[in-house]
DNA sequence: CTACAAAGTAGACGGTGACAACAAAGTTGG
DNA sequence: CCAACTTTGTTGTCACCGTCTACTTTGTAG
């Protein structure tokens, strides 16, 4: 069973249209947008006809929002993995996860928007919640930090909303040609930063 | 000369039919977004052949561009008009700007992601163009405060980067509701403060 | 007044997403 | 083992869209 096909035969049942579909999709999403992201084009690309993939994905849709909620997960993973990769001090951790960040966002640029834009559509629930990971990974962050006295007490939710769209912003900016990439894990740095030093405790 | 179509007749030439264009497109971009904007639609609205549009905007593209250009110019003045209702102090500019370009940013939000993706395509020249007024005066106000000792010198550049990412990245959770719009203007607040205290100069 | 340019019209082409009817290949129960 | 059923893929169709070409109408300048 889930045999790889052989190549050069062609079986009635492709096997792994559904995967196959989400692989070529994130590629072409990667490639040309999400604009220049058509079902047509993908049956084709997998050798299958026009209205193959309407059997998995009812509707475009639908194939965009499966991306974004495997977009999600990637995220939580790569934040995940840059954490368990640092040391205990807050000040580290904030700047692991936030590099981590931005490096995804802007590697992912238009698999970011479209996570964005899915989430908070009609019936984009499953979205929603798969987003719900990465966010709470980012606001246990905040509330360690301000366990260590190294954040003002209080409100964490505007201190790590202000983070993150300060960090968010940094990938647009980059996204937009507005900065080049290399300037990007030189801006989060300072950043970060200066986010430490504007909200840490008064003294 | 330039008479007002009267209601009921048909003139072969409509007359008013580049400015119709772009005002009946930035209504759809507002209600619809970038996606459920047809020219076919823009023409039938307008009561003319599908093929009219072709005159003015020999591209979907050029309406697209046409319109970035005129938000550019839009966004310019907004600011203008924000920084000439305030007084001298720098503070007070600077929350001032900033509040106008979030609000300006999550009121327009269809047209602010035409703006900065059709900027950097090709051909975009004239939008890029167009932007260099509104990023002009986010630096001078940014040396303005170097000058007023409210920020520390050197390298405006980064950190009126990192303002304008925050800004830019708070607009972006309000448009994706990850926010609530009542929040917007608060985090800005809060934004600049902690902008001003973390890019300060050292004691 | 006539030639020409500007602006709008009509029709066609290829591409796309959606839908319906049908065919092939697994799967399952007797 | 085979017949019913479900899953998956195919073919054909429809409406819509952006673009292109050829044609018509209108305004204007020589």
């Amino acid at each position: 069973m889930c045999r790889v096909p052989e190549t050069g035969e062609r079986p009635y049942h492709h096997g792994h249209l559904r995967a196959g579909l989400l692989q070529a999709a994130e590629r072409r999403l990667r490639e040309d947008g999400v604009d220049g992201l058509s079902l047509r084009d993908l049956a084709r690309e997998l050798g299958v006809s026009h209205a193959a993939p309407r059997r998995h994905f009812p509707d475009r849709r639908a194939l965009l929002d499966a991306l974004a909620e495997t977009g999600f997960a990637r995220l939580d993973t790569v934040l995940r993995a840059a954490l368990a990769d640092t040391a205990d001090d807050f000040a580290v951790r904030l700047q692991a996860v936030a590099t981590a960040y931005t490096r995804f966002a802007t590697e992912n640029a238009a698999l970011l928007e479209l996570m964005f834009r899915s989430k908070h559509r009609p019936g984009g629930e499953r979205v929603a919640r798969a987003a719900e990971g990465a966010f709470a990974l980012v606001n246990e962050l905040i509330v360690q930090g301000q366990a260590e006295g190294a954040l003002q007490a209080g409100e964490p939710e505007q201190a790590g909303l202000i983070l993150f769209a300060t960090l968010q912003g940094i990938a647009a900016l980059v996204n937009g040609d507005v900065v080049p990439p290399e300037m990007r894990d030189g801006l989060v740095e300072t950043a970060t930063e200066q986010f430490l030093r504007g909200a840490r405790p008064l003294p």
